[in-house]
DNA sequence: GTGAAAGCGCTAACAG
DNA sequence: CTGTTAGCGCTTTCAC
């Protein structure tokens, strides 16, 4: 372990002095081509590496973005975080990465070591028992710059990345029509979480579009689980009317759906058809496949980095008031257990 | 956007020094009780938050360990991240993501971008692509803490956290010997990786442990791929004496297996049984649910930072030249594929 | 117990 | 074109 090189020591070995050798690293002008190719050379092979420490300090910025997701080990942050890093060291950032394990405790010390690490910019998604935003908004009157991606929250007034969950049940519910399931049910999520909301409402929204009545019997409120998938069935098919089709809010519930479909010896997709919401990697692999909705999560990643980095970049710029909200398409993502034809 | 706080800014309210304040602060001792709770207080309510970057550019500790891992988009990973981080930041560590990729190139920027940034400590998984180690070397000679872990190179002479892929390759086979199946196979995976052919040779010593005889003809090399094991099985059934049961190297290999037999109409498990490795996510909800072996993902991720930190701190000791592996247990994660009794 | 002063490594003013 | 000086915010000697 050899002394770490610095800039005093290139200055030192060509009697230069730390500005000039500055200078000619950096590319600034005011250097003559000469010096600066040599000392360039001699940075190289003394093996020196600028000390972004130092160099932070000094410039007061870091190149560094905090991102906080509610779990790694959920697999849309895992892909989400994947187009953000991608993204990110493209443009020469390097990516601070935190959990807040769905708890607005961790957010909040999140959010301090982000601040106390002078972070350029933050990117988040609301923990699910955060109630209270005040942590948010403090990052705001730091000046630093936040979005927001797939959990907002619109009243904020904080940009975000989200997708059009309306548009993707919407999707999902038609298709299903065009497909020539006769009566479509929803298995809907708990309604305080906006995702929810607008999913039911597309999947209304629908229905009402093709000229076929909202039958409430026909919308079933679970908690988003594979066991409510199966309770969801065991309801919807005790119905003097059951259904003959089902948009599941999100695949587990939906994988619920299936199974419980199946146990009841009902055939998928000709007697019964199935959507649901996400496209979890198992979609593909059960049987029969699972028809559901693509989140686009490693463009959400991307757009989210490159919205933030042009808040850092246009930081006290009018600009930065205005509020931007990007809304990604859903995808349609149809396999065995919808596709009748 | 109120200016930023600092320790200064504290000494002129209280008409002290900066010294004074930063030892009140720190609770270094030299202060009377009084003024270290004025201190303290007065901190709190001036919303003071220590600076990481001037704080790190003068102790030369950052508290920040970077992480490779080849893609954030791979569940293995996402999980080890996970385990990494939560016990990082429950020691004061955050973690500097970054991506590989498999490609060394990406390995190389990723550490010159950790170095730099003056890390106290990198974990990595080395990326596919690399056959050529003079990078990680690199970190070494610098004198910072480098571990491995579940990518790791044994003739580097570098810490590392990885499984017991021979053991849990022992267990599987051995669990389908016990579950009464009589001519096992095994789908192997590509030999000039360690971990593949670790879990050949544990395939081998237990059916050598039951007294039965390794059959070459049983033996099927495959590339690691859905796709893969469907061969594997189209060649292992044509022969003039099948299998009865297969051991796949891995889950997609095992999956595609699973669909092979199912296609050809032979009941799993009741005429052939079927064990995977690495416990992926979908396992538990392909029909029938798929045996494996669990990794202990977020187990290697926790054993990987308590050992990256147990070097940082141990800096300098005697102890830093010990090679350290830690063998993490593979754990048994049987289900219906492979259950007969 | 507190203050004064120096310095971590770098860059930006200002001179020359 | 290059050097001198100062300072980012913090901690740590060394005095008093």
């Amino acid at each position: 372990m050899n002394h770490k090189v610095t800039i005093a020591d290139i200055a030192r070995e060509l009697n230069l002095t730390g500005a000039t050798v500055s200078r000619a690293l950096n590319n600034r002008k005011g250097t003559s081509e000469d010096t600066r190719r040599l000392v360039q050379d001699t940075a190289e092979r003394m093996n020196y590496r600028r000390d972004r420490i130092a160099y932070s300090l000094r410039s007061g910025r870091t190149n560094i973005i905090g991102v906080i997701i509610p779990s790694a080990e959920i697999n849309f942050f895992g892909s989400v975080v994947h187009g953000i890093e991608s993204m990110a060291n493209q443009h020469g950032y390097s990516v601070l990465l935190y959990q807040s394990n769905e708890q607005p405790e961790y957010e909040k010390k999140g959010i301090e070591t982000f601040l106390s690490s002078r972070v350029d910019g933050i990117l988040a998604s609301i923990a699910k028992e955060t109630t209270e935003f005040s942590h948010y908004l403090e990052i705001k009157e730091r000046g630093v710059p936040l979005v927001f991606f797939d959990r907002a929250n619109d009243s904020l007034n904080i940009p975000s990345v989200v997708i059009d969950d309306y548009k993707g049940a919407y999707i999902a519910t038609e298709h299903l029509i065009r497909q020539g399931y006769k009566r479509i049910a929803h298995i809907a999520g708990q309604q305080h979480l906006k995702i929810f909301k607008d999913r039911l409402e597309g999947y209304k929204a629908a229905l009402t579009a093709y000229g076929i009545t909202v039958e409430d019997e026909l919308v079933y409120f679970g908690n988003v689980s594979i066991a409510s998938g199966r309770q969801a069935i065991q309801h919807l098919l005790s119905l003097s009317k059951p259904p003959d089709a089902v948009f599941a809010v999100e695949d587990f519930t939906a994988l619920g759906a299936v199974k419980e479909i199946k146990d009841k010896r009902i055939e998928i997709p000709e007697a019964f058809g199935v959507v649901g919401f996400a496209n979890e990697s198992f979609d593909e692999h059960i049987t029969p496949s699972l028809s559901s909705i693509d989140q686009q999560t490693v463009q959400m990643g991307k757009e989210a980095f490159k919205l933030l980095m042009e808040l850092i970049e246009d930081k006290g710029d009018v600009h930065v008031q205005k509020r931007t909200k990007i809304v990604l398409e859903p995808l349609a993502a149809f396999r065995q257990s919808s596709m009748r034809r």
